[in-house]
Parts: C-alpha cells; structure tokens; sequence
RNA sequence: GGAGUGAGUCGGGCGAUCGCUCCUAUCAGGAGAGGAAAGUCCGGGCACCACAGGGCAGGGUGGCCGCUAACGGCGGCGCGGAGUGAUCCGCGGAAAGUGGCACAGAAAACAUACCGCCCGUUUUGGGUAAGGGUGAAAUGGCGGGGUAAGAGCCCACCGGCGGCCGAGUGAUCGGACGCGCAUGCUAAACCCCACCCGGUGCAAGACCAAAUAGGAGGGUGAGUGGCCCGCUCAUAUCCCUCGGGUAUGGUCGCUAGAGCCCAUGAGCAAUCAUGCGGCCCAGAUGAAUGAUCGCCGCCCGCGAGGGUACAGAACCCGGCUUACAGACUCGCUCCGGUU
RNA sequence: GCGCCAGUAGCUCAGGGGAAAGAGCAGCGGCCUUCUAAGCCGCGGGUCAGGGGUUCGAAUCCCUUCUGGCGCG
C-alpha cells in the first residue's frame, strides 16, 4: 500500500486549477489561526492527494517555498495517513503561517485534519 | 598606523536519517538555484509571419576612435568642471527656422535709458552707458590712455570669431596672421544633423491524440507591422459573423553553449586568435533542489541563550539598474610616525 | 512569462514649466433652532508615492525605485 511509505511523487499532487476548485466548492472546510483547509473525496486511485496555495501576500517566493515545503513534510510523515484513499485535501495558508515553526505547522494542521476526517466520516 | 580612492573574490563547512526532480551502464550510482536567479531598463540568438524589401509616420542614440553577435554596454583618447591628490562627473547643433524667459526692472534681445554723469538752456533739447538699482540672466573682462562726461574711441594682456599652415585616423591641439568684437539662456521646448530600429514572442512554433454538425447568413478578402506600396495565399476544400460541440490533453522545442577552466601569443586596454590542452556544469511545468538532528565557524550577550544578509532557475546568452549580514585580496593617493 | 495604466487633503478627483497647489464630500468652530438635520459664515489639514537629474524655476519634462491595479493566454 503507497500509503504505508512516506513518499511524495507527482502522483499524490493536485495539478489543475480545476481540481483545487472542485475540492474547495464541494469539500468539507476548517479554518485555524494560521490555514484553511478543504478535503474531500475525488478519485478512484489509491492515494491521497495535498494541493497547497500560499498567497503573494506572506512574501517573497522564498518565504512561500519554504511554507509549501513545510506542508508538504507535515502531510507526508502524518496527515496523509488520517484520511482515506481517494481524499484530495487542500492548505490555504494565511497571514502569519509563514513565521511559525515546522513544529507549530504540524500541530496546527494535525488538529485541523482531526477534525475534518470525523466530518467526512458522518457526512458519508 | 589613520583617512580616502579604484578594481576584484567569497558570501558558511562537515556528517546522519527521512524525502523530491532528472540522467545513466538501474538490487545501484551520479547531478541538482544566484551574484544578483530580482527589476524587465536595453541588446542579440532562436521561432513564425517575405528571404523583412521601398516610402511615410513613430521611436532610440549623441565628444572621437575602437571592441563586440549586438547594445543605451565596455576600453582608450580629447575637451570642460570638482578635489591637495589618487580619482570622479559631464559632453552634437542656439550666426536654418519657430517658440518661451513669470515677478521685479527703463529695457529680457527687433531693442532701450529709471536714478545718475556731461554740454547747452533754465520750458526743455542733446550726448553718454563709467557708477547705482532690478533680476536666475543686462550686450566681453581687467588696467592704462583719452574725453565736456564717456564709450574698443585707442593700446597692452586675457577671452572671442575668421580663414590659412602644421601634427593627429579623428575628437582636438599648436602656430603665425587678420577682425575691436558682430553671436544672452533654453533643444530631458518644437526642431536640424549624423547613425540605428519590421512585428510578435517558447503561452514563439512543430507534431500526435481525442472530439463535433461540410447548420445558417455574409464576403473580396486574408496573411496581427500604425498607414500606403509591394509580396504570398485563396476564389471555395478560403475567410468573417451567428448558433452548437469537444476541450483547454500529450510529446518535441529544452538545454553542449557568442559555454567554463588552463596555457601561449597579438593589443596600452576592452577584446581576439591558437591548442588535435582539459571539463560537462539544473531542466522543473500548481512547477524538484527540502525537513529534522548533531558538531564546528562567525556576530551579540557576564550568562542562560539568541542571531547567521539580500534572495529561488522557468527558452538561452551579453549588459545595465536595484537589494545585500559579514569576510578577504590587490593597486594608488594624502596625512602622521619610525629608520 | 509578456504587455499596459495609475499614485495630488481623511475620500472622489482638477491642474500638463512661473499659485501661498484647488473643487466637492467629510472634519472642527460659530450663527440660526427648544434640540437635531438642512441652510449660512469661517477654519484646519498636502515631504504632489520615494530618490536623482534638466531648467533661473518642476506637481508638471527625463531617469530610477516602490506601491496598487488591469489585460493576454
């Protein structure tokens, strides 16, 4: 099972437009301090896939990489293993979410996907 | 040693674990952000449209000579200015024409005379531009002669203008001669002169796959230069409009190049040439180059500890401009000390 | 990635070489009114986005930086 290993290829990745708005306009939502996040069910494939969008409001493109990276390590070593096959989740960061550390981001979007697995849960 | 000035280099290092993209000889191995990758201010390659051709319009550059694929870049030289100096900054034409120069001032350029000064007269007329005053700017400067008072009116020096001779590829410089001097500033005002510039951009462009309905109406036009000419294509299997459908998919372009390093030679230099000299150095596409930890370096702090610049390739190069913690190298100048 | 536009008072905008930079709305004070609104009178408020240059003189012309916005596909 992929999603046993802790990989990241461009096959657990969003790539369109299109797909970031089908998740946000039908997927289930959570905002915290720092993120908003969108997940929902999308695909037959077994896998789980993240998209992340950070707005040229938080910085520089160096200050945004290194928040998308950020995310990116946080859904591959735990948030991916929450949810089901076949879920596409969505980060939004906001202001502020380009100062906080690796940890404080981990915490944050762990909670967050708690939350929004037990709401995908009762909604099927 | 201090102050300054001009070039240039680097811009953290080592290791472990978990990952990402590409490549290859695929149980594995290798490579993987910058000096500005940035701003997009110039220039070129490449691609398509004529092989980018003529004219107009428009834009750019601006001392001279060179370098270069090209440039608004760079190098050398010339003139002017700033600085004790190293060094730095500026640069076509105002006697081709048109316009502008507020306020103040008599007058802002065809000219003119407010207060003065001088002569004659006592109403006023004439001669002056020395002095005063206004202004950002007032019709060469300074000294002497001269005169009623003055003035290039005359003279010397400086400045200016003109052709001549000489040096230099040239900008320009030097020389003697002539002219008492005629030409205020502004061209990042219009403009003139010389030279340069076709347009659009890798989302260029090429190929493949999939899909729909050769439906209706109109047309000499279409190929995007701003316009005209010209050129090419089509006279229906073409073009436009309306309506509808599929869909915004894949591959190539895509990285070996005006490439990097070294040596020798030519040149003051920018730069160029040669070597059967060495090297291969990102190629992604919601877009890789990362995360965590340990040790060391540097900075701040008594310490615990904190910090470690600016910043992320998107077709590729040459420049310019802007941002940048800190560290280092070399040349030169001035001042001070020692011998 | 490429192309284009804007920035002037708290807000919306004029002004395109010579001003002490204006207008409307808003604000403050006064008059009127029992009070408020309306009306009338007055007042304050500007590094003309920042820096450099051209000119005697720049909001205006030129260069550059920053910020905001729009378009193409």
């Amino acid at each position: 099972m992929q999603t046993s290993r802790s990989t990241f290829t461009a096959a657990d990745r969003l790539h369109r437009r299109a797909e970031f708005v089908h998740v946000q306009r039908v997927g289930v939502r959570s905002q915290t301090a720092h993120f908003v996040l969108y997940a929902a069910r999308t695909h037959d494939a077994p896998t789980v896939r993240l998209g992340t969008t950070v707005p040229r409001k938080l910085g520089n493109a160096v200050v945004r990489n290194k928040l998308k990276r950020r995310i990116r390590e946080c859904f591959r070593l735990q948030l991916r293993s929450l949810f089901d096959l076949g879920t596409s989740l969505v980060v939004i960061g906001r202001n502020g979410a380009q100062s906080l550390t690796t940890s404080a981001v981990a915490d944050e979007l762990g909670n967050a996907a708690g939350q929004l697995r037990a709401r995908l849960e009762s909604r099927v």
